[in-house]
RNA sequence: GCCGGAAUAGCUCAAUUGGUAGAGCAACUGACUUGUAAUCAGUAGGUUGUGGGUUCAAGUCCUAUUUCCGGCACCA
């Protein structure tokens, strides 16, 4: 997919074709109130005030006719210059337009773009003429907060992309089909690989043994490769205490977030969250010497957020998650070298995964926002900068997001991008100097001095339900053999004679811990090898006479056309190859 | 949570202005015994998400609610 953003012909395109919209829209409902109109990554959006009245699928029609009518009458689009004063004047019956002037200097030239009876506050640029917008559409509708506050009211916001061709056009809205082919929540009912039911709650999964053989694969590999890193891994309770969460200052920032108080006898416990105060107290248990760190615990930990109810989404939003957790406490002479070492294993694991298409994120906090971070000026400076300088030292290419950061510190995050477009965060390392201090957490020193160490958060498959939705889309369903839940088929030319063999290869299979299926159905071949690729097994089997009399086999790899024979020993070397190396 | 939209058999979808809920696939039964993407025939499968209401009559209209979908907001 194109990102419109990053082309400047097509983002002026788009953001001209917004323009359009507006004007369109104007004609159609002569007391809508603008609010802004820019280019996006998928193309451009107009917010838009029609009071009470809600755009609708058929109202599109309607837009994008007038529309066409007026890019087809080959209006020019011309700059205006505008003083405060005249801007005021000229948009005054637009009180969004008005709030936007109001925010600049007096003395400043305000630019407006005129296209023939429309006229729109804009910095600009634009495309000469209307007639330049003929291939676009209009995509969906939704409800947008105006100045994206919830607080705020919400506006009409109508998106819609355009090209210079029609074939660049149906090139984009065919990719939108294709990434709707691609996502996870389709994929995974087609293969089995997880469901949902009302009955047991919103949010709440089921992974059915499809996707359970796969998320097996993905813990097993996961822990022996921190195992690999001295990691040590832990168990600790899916309850706490509210202190406990009071302790670490999540109750004041998430209490709305969690799932409400249990209260049973004296106790008041909640479904944790996250788990840093469980392995903080881990970490307690012991006095430490500077000469023991850095420690490192690691958990999969399930953890329980009550998120929004719009924002839960297949396996990618969920309410009960799986973390890839872990905590390190580290000297403050040793961040650097553990962060390092997270970013050389978040790199060697997308490398297992053919991971690509991804970007580093040092997510930094909002100063504005003095409600979202904790208090403290300088620890953050310190925090922020250590995070930078790490980061700059690696050589990363990273992009900083303020307002980003955790509460009570800066991230690393690995941002990919979801088959439908979301934003979602993979891997996250994370710099904490607050949460050792609530917890008084400390070392002794070579002085015999009792210090402060620091913590790095970190996950590195995220949470396995995430992962699980992005290797879905990425792989389109289609697993590599390591990871897929069936990896061989045996497909018997006749069960009649060929059954025995069939079996002899399939006990082979069983017994070197391959996860090979039987297919003794009385069924035609054609059949079942039609269910062998509809369900996306890496190998299929197929043992007729040829194969039985020298003792061989012959396979055809999902996605390919061609068969393979091998004897029967090269091929169980073959697979365990693939197997062990992940290819 | 907010603004919209949707919900029909296990799955994918039909059902005229309100007038007897259907099809394909899957499942089951039987026949067929097959060399690389669908053998044939039959059987069964539904309180149309749930609860109210309007009507002689509701899948269809109204209403509440749940879940899902598209965005927005949120995301430790």
């Amino acid at each position: 997919m194109i990102d419109i953003k990053k082309d400047e012909n097509l983002s002026i395109l788009n953001h001209s074709c917004a323009h359009l919209l507006a004007h369109a829209v104007k004609h159609l409902y002569k007391d809508a109130k603008f609010w802004v109109g820019p280019a996006i990554s998928e193309g451009f959006y107009y917010d838009i005030d029609l009071g009470d009245r809600v755009i609708s699928v058929d109202d599109l029609e309607k837009i994008t006719k007038e529309m066409k009518k007026i890019a087809k009458s080959d209006k020019l689009i011309k700059k205006i210059e505008l003083s405060k004063e005249e801007a005021l004047e000229t948009f005054k019956d637009d009180p969004y337009k008005i709030s936007l002037i109001k925010e600049m200097g007096d003395k400043e030239i305000i630019s407006a773009y005129k296209q023939d009876d429309f006229i729109d506050l804009c910095k600009g640029p634009h495309v000469k003429s209307t007639k330049a917008l003929k291939h676009f559409k209009l995509l969906k509708v939704s409800g947008a907060y105006y100045k994206g506050d919830s607080k705020n009211k919400v506006l009409q916001r109508i998106y819609g992309v355009c090209y210079p061709t029609s074939e660049e056009l149906e090139e984009h809205l065919k990719c939108l089909e294709e990434a709707k082919e691609r996502d996870h929540r389709k994929i995974g009912k087609d293969l089995d690989l997880f469901m949902t039911s009302d009955l047991v709650g919103k949010g709440l999964p089921l992974w059915l043994p499809n996707g359970a053989t796969v998320r097996c694969e993905l813990e097993n590999y996961i822990r022996e490769k921190e195992i690999k890193e001295g990691y040590h891994h832990v168990y600790t309770p899916s309850l706490g205490s509210v202190d406990l969460y009071k302790t670490s200052g999540h109750w004041d920032h998430y209490k709305d977030d969690m799932f409400p108080v249990m209260e049973m006898d004296s106790e008041q416990l909640v479904l944790r969250p996250m788990n840093c105060p469980h392995h903080m107290l881990v970490y307690k248990n012991h006095l430490h010497s500077y000469r023991d760190l850095p420690i490192r615990i690691g958990e999969l930990a399930p953890d329980f957020r009550y998120e929004a109810s719009g924002a839960v989404c297949g396996l990618e939003r969920v309410r009960q998650m799986c973390q890839n957790d872990a905590h390190l406490f580290v000297r403050p002479d040793q961040i650097k070298e553990e962060v390092a070492k997270v970013v050389n294993l978040i790199l060697a694991v997308y490398e297992d995964f053919h991971i690509t298409d991804y970007e580093f994120r040092l997510s930094l906090r909002d100063k504005e926002n003095k409600e979202k971070y904790f208090d403290d000026d300088e620890m953050w400076e310190k925090a922020e900068s250590e995070l930078r300088k790490v980061l700059t030292e690696l050589n990363l290419n990273f992009y900083e997001a303020k307002g980003e950061a955790a509460f009570y510190g800066p991230k690393l995050d690995v941002q990919i991008k979801s088959a439908i477009g979301h934003d979602v965060t993979l891997s996250t390392c994370q710099l904490d100097f607050l949460l050792p201090e609530r917890f008084d957490l400390t070392y002794t020193d070579e002085h015999g001095a009792k210090v402060r160490p620091v913590v790095i958060h970190r996950a590195i498959l995220g949470t396995f339900d995430r992962f699980m939705a992005y290797l879905i889309e990425e792989t389109k369903g289609a697993f590599p053999t390591w990871l897929a839940p069936i990896q061989v088929n045996i497909i018997p030319v006749n069960n009649e004679y060929h059954l025995e063999y069939a079996s002899e290869i399939y006990n082979l299979l069983k017994d070197n811990n391959i996860r090979v299926k039987l297919d003794n159905r009385d069924e035609k071949l054609g059949y079942k090898m039609r269910e062998s690729v509809t369900h996306k097994i890496p190998f299929a089997l197929i043992l007729g006479d040829k194969e039985k009399e020298n003792k061989t086999i012959s396979y055809r790899k999902y996605g390919t056309e061609e068969t393979i024979t091998l004897s029967k020993e090269e091929f169980l070397n073959f697979l365990l190859d693939i197997i062990k190396n992940k290819k």
